[in-house]
DNA sequence: CAATCTTGTTTCGATTCGATACTATTATCC
DNA sequence: GGATAATAGTATCGAATCGAAACAAGATTG
């Protein structure tokens, strides 16, 4: 059965991957769901960066998520900014310290290494097969898609450039590379 | 850079999977690793299924498996068989009230159900790409591989049948279909 | 047969995670 | 507009993992 295989493989590469972030992460004392926290942080876009986004995202409950957030803090890995309009709302910025821990852990040494010896084409399928399999994932079992704006649905084209249709606010180029919680597939 | 993106999305799916397998095992008050650990004396040989196996396999201490196994004998779902001829070493196998549980989460649900959803050419690429992936990363890191022993370098075939050149014992057509800790792929 | 290695168990402490209760702010609805 | 509900985030508690280390017992090596 095919379907046990890649439940196999997922399976295995989840452990592989999950240790080796748990011994890398040792060295600055940090956790691999830290790790993860403060990744999406630097991926993720303005409408995204809290408390809520990061739970939603990892798929904790806030509480959890709370504490893991004020150990990154402690650290100088991240900074909190509070929202102007909404006064319950904070806004996590990935401070430089925490820029230079994610670059010298992303991506992980074990893929890195591995990614190399992979032949040019099982390259360019691997990425294709992997954001399919994802995306039907989430599609399949009503999930947040955490997806940029280029293929959203929100998001419309105008004569000055994209704009965000649930937000009604202009879209940089910068803005639309980032994951956004609110992303929804375009029909 | 596409290696940070399938770093992302290994990421994603590892959390979404393992999320996934909490919550199922919840219903019989098993855990991830747990699973995972009952998964892998599923698939493993003979030669593969004790402790220290389960342990290699899930990257984890000795003392940690310890206890999930234990955990996994008191319900039922495992039995212990002391080794003939090594007094040490203890054989550990699913029972059936195991095996049964283990067709009800594997494959997990999320993923069959996106499965579905995938176009066929992904369906057939995505399992190539990801054995691709696993082997490198297993290779370039020196990791132990727990293949099969199809592609073993141990394996000898013979007038009679295929043979294990480290333990010189026959091997059966049941047994080359089971993942092996001494798994080496061949030159 | 002594020293060393390996398998597996146990215990301890640190840490995570989920559940719950709580505060403060915003949104909704008659 | 005022009560009610919903949401963002914090704090606390208990259960349970995980790693480290100490230990017992059997195997291996010289």
């Amino acid at each position: 059965m095919p379907i046990n295989q890649i439940h196999e493989y997922l399976e295995r590469l989840s452990n592989l991957t999950r240790n080796e972030a748990r011994r890398a992460g040792a060295k600055y004392d940090l956790l691999p769901v830290q790790i993860d926290a403060l990744h999406y942080l630097a991926i993720c876009n303005r409408y995204s960066d809290t408390l809520m986004g990061v739970a939603e995202y990892l798929g904790q409950t806030k509480g959890t998520i709370s504490q893991s957030l004020k150990v990154l803090e402690n650290k100088g890995y991240l900074k909190k900014f509070p929202d102007k309009k909404d006064k319950r709302t904070v806004h996590l910025r990935v401070s430089k310290a925490g820029k230079k821990v994610l670059e010298e852990l992303i991506p992980s040494p074990i893929l890195h290494n591995a990614y190399g010896l992979l032949h040019a084409n099982i390259q360019n399928q691997l990425i294709d097969d992997l954001r399919e399999l994802l995306r039907a994932i989430q599609q399949s079992n009503g999930m947040k898609t955490f997806g940029v704006c280029h293929n959203c649905r929100h998001n419309q084209p105008t004569k000055f450039g994209a704009l965000c249709a649930l937000t009604q606010e202009p879209l940089s180029q910068d803005d639309i590379q980032l994951i956004c919680r609110e992303h929804d597939f375009a029909a």
